[in-house]
DNA sequence: ATTTATTATTTGTCTATACAAATTAATTGA
DNA sequence: TCAATTAATTTGTATAGACAAATAATAAAT
């Protein structure tokens, strides 16, 4: 293992203290020089930990007054993008529950083969998840995952964790691709979310990258009246 | 105009030249030395600049190699959030035209009231514009300005500047929110945006702040056939 | 010719110091 | 008492120098 520099230490030391709730949001920090002494780091170190902080929006600093803890947690674009419906879910205070309708090992056709990069005919793993909130189907996931990156996908217990949990386990997400879009279901949706023919749909697009690889490309069907994709994004400084 | 610092200068000095082509994508840039001769600045200074270009995504450094110009262009979070039809369409190298159906002062009813952050009652300004991609209906634009942050906004002329395009230039967007919901739209939409009954409209919610105020709020219907809403990320380092 | 070892180059981190700029606290003056 | 000025505090930027770590180029050895 290697050794992290000085600068990331720090930074980590302080990103512990504010996620423990020692430090809230609208506290003020030590001063720079305060971090020196306890660091035993020059002003320039503790700096640049500070300043990167802020760029990530989780402190903003105030020339002549001092550090202060965000208020809002910031809401980096991966957890924005990458967010767990379980986890949104019992945020909202309702309890999740999943059924999983398919999980095997296929052929990839050409279209999940090339979106995987994988040749046409390797294996690949297949689920197909309903998600509920208090017993309203709200996401139907139909998910691929290259074998590559996820060997051991079939062997998970997907009712104790989510494919998505799984996924955040193999390895920084690398990047991520997402189109929305409106449709009509077919048949096996509308039966599956139990909604009426009728009703439109949200679906999203999502592929994820693992260690340079596509590491799984699904669909996420969202009942159009009762789902509603919210992000938020506040600008630097 | 105060003085910029001068690590944003050789940012700004090494955008231009990665702009104009004068550094292609995969071209090496100058060493950190070469950049201080340049600049007549300390090594950190340099270092400063071409770090916070790399954490951009503009460039990317190895350690021991050089530092390069980065393949894909930047996607910005602010850039993607706040996407330009006309800018979008453009690039497909697609001709865009827009037809402005409503352009006026109104009372805001208690809904947009609040959602602006004004007094029910309080005037408004109010627009309604189809986005045709050759021809197309692809984007029906309902939004509410609020003339606190606009107070010129219906003296433009949105057949020569599109509304988005308008709104960047009152200042920075210091926030923005999205919501994207499917939704079967109503008579009203299905005529303007020429479709069928049958077909279902991606429907995005999206306010933005502006000198700390909600400068708009706008209701963007795309046919879902016709449209789909994509963003690509790509995490740091 | 190929592999290995060495050397040079380049970026990454860190220190100590200095001054500028913004804010807050204290002091002064009327 | 209130306002204006001054001083102290704190962050922002910048410099010069140092060593570490990774890569690339060169030289040496087989």
């Amino acid at each position: 293992m290697k050794r992290k520099p000085l600068y990331q230490l720090v930074m980590n030391s302080i990103l512990e203290r504010i996620e423990s709730g020692e430090w809230k949001p609208g506290t003020r920090l030590p001063t720079e020089i305060a971090f020196c002494k306890e660091f035993s780091a020059s002003r320039m170190t503790i700096n640049r930990a500070l300043r990167e902080l802020s760029s990530q929006g989780l402190i903003y600093r105030v020339q002549g007054a001092g550090t202060f803890v965000s208020n809002q947690m910031p809401q980096s674009a991966e957890l924005l993008d990458i967010h767990n419906i379980a986890t949104e879910i019992e945020q909202r205070g309702h309890r999740h529950t999943s059924t999983v309708h398919l999980l095997q090992e296929e052929k990839a056709d050409n279209f999940v083969a090339t979106s995987l990069g994988l040749e046409p005919g390797a294996s690949v793993f297949h689920s197909v998840v309903v998600h509920r909130e208090e017993n309203w189907c709200i996401q139907l996931e139909d998910r691929y995952v290259n074998p590559e990156v996820g060997p051991d996908y079939l062997l998970q217990d997907f009712t104790k964790i989510t494919p998505n949990k799984y996924l955040m386990r193999l390895g920084p997400i690398e990047q991520t691709e997402h189109i929305v879009e409106a449709m009509m279901p077919d048949e096996r949706i509308q039966e599956l979310l139990k909604i009426s023919e009728k009703e439109p749909c949200l679906l999203l697009h999502r592929r994820t990258w693992t260690h340079s690889k596509v590491a799984t490309r699904a669909w996420l069907y969202h009942p159009g009246s009762r789902y509603r994709l919210g992000t938020q994004f506040s600008a630097k400084k």
